[in-house]
DNA sequence: TATTATTTGTGAATATCTTCACAAAAATCT
DNA sequence: AGATTTTTGTGAAGATATTCACAAATAATA
């Protein structure tokens, strides 16, 4: 998926793992829900149970992205909320595109499945000939020809493909010529990027065979 | 996510990490798509390749599953596809509801993204009064009330969340109570469930919050 | 048949990630 | 003010994951 190890020197030589990184939007969203209670501080226990973690981890994650707390008095929930806007580097929004135009294009888009994610969705591309597309969309629609002026028109830096197989790697193909850097693919197929575009990919159908195989061994599970 | 460390002794008393059972998977969609193009045969680091690993990697999965090749012959792909079923456990169909009929849930069944995963949608179950819905659906439609008896009925195991926030939440703890044991989720947020059910949880949001992390430090990777 | 080239299988080394455990800080209590 | 309690911050230990590196096996070649 993402290349292999990798570490960060932004913050006083340390590295940063790539776990570590990922739980940073996790915990963001529980201090929202904490928000929402009216909480503005917090112990490491309470954010951990929160998410189902340890306190432990939780402190040595402040630590390393260089969180601070106050003993006795815990942390602040609006202090920690702008420094992992920080860190994610996402208090500056980047313009995005969706790739197809079907079902699931339209069920990310109304169902708001991406809302949260500093993005902004600028316009939705597909192979022509698409009928009644522009209908159920709040986005312009374009043909896919039209995309790597688009892109470069329009700072374009993030790229979601919502199709599958063969339409899916075209589609990657058509985003990494126009310049993209990043992209999220929902498609059933490993798709073929080459180093300077980071392609996530998200495969329900594997999701659910892990599941499956967790269930299946579940007994084998030591607890903790 | 999933419980913390856990570790399997069904072969030969070695530990088997999560990471590896998920490459497993992997394998397997490379091993389909070597057999449409009629390889029978390959070596380890024709597999790793394919999906970005080392070779090293793949010969210490095989280790720890057990799965022999031949020295200067390689792996026989028919084996192995067989080999993984096994370990999968997934040569044994279960059978899976669907919790959600919106464009989401279209999306997932008339898109096939779950194809490939060796479960049985049976139906869909939503609030009742939802208007229309019986029509797009291929599977038959249910309120949500009558979830209880029919998971019992026709032993499911699995169920799909396509909903978001307080819904999902509420169609999980539905399935719980009903004797679900593994739940696929596309919420956005984090659902509860006690620790009898294995709730995997893709938010669409957060991967793509992830990619624009490591997009924005790229420079900062250290090429392996 | 002996030699060469290639590839597996795996122990050891390295890298990454999580938990432990405890000193130090600071709020609260007596 | 001093003792007590709670919680942070972090080095060290432990757990998990990946890569290295090389002996052993064996097909191909001479």
């Amino acid at each position: 998926m993402y290349n292999y190890s990798w570490y960060c020197e932004r913050w006083c030589n340390m590295k940063i793992g790539k776990k570590a990184v990922t739980r940073l939007s996790r915990y963001r969203d529980a201090l929202m829900t904490f928000k929402t209670y009216g909480v503005d501080r917090f112990f490491s226990w309470d954010l951990a149970s929160a998410l189902g973690l340890t306190a432990a981890q939780v402190r040595k994650d402040f630590s390393v992205f260089n969180v601070e707390g106050k003993k006795k008095v815990g942390y602040s929930v609006d202090l920690l909320m702008v420094r992992i806007g920080e860190i994610l580097g996402n208090n500056k929004t980047q313009n995005a595109v969706l790739c197809g135009t079907g079902l699931l294009g339209k069920a990310i888009i109304e169902e708001g499945l991406l809302s949260g994610a500093h993005v902004h969705l600028v316009a939705a591309f597909d192979d022509p000939g698409k009928k009644n597309v522009k209908s159920a969309f709040n986005l312009p629609v374009h043909p896919l020809d039209n995309l790597t002026d688009f892109v470069r028109n329009n700072k374009i830096t993030i790229g979601i493909i919502a199709a599958t197989g063969a339409k899916a790697q075209r589609f990657l193909d058509h985003l990494v010529l126009a310049g993209v850097t990043g992209v999220l693919s929902l498609s059933r197929s490993e798709l073929k990027a080459p180093r300077s575009c980071v392609v996530a990919t998200v495969n329900l159908a594997r999701e659910l065979e892990n599941v499956m195989y967790f269930v299946n061994n579940q007994q084998k599970k030591v607890p903790k």
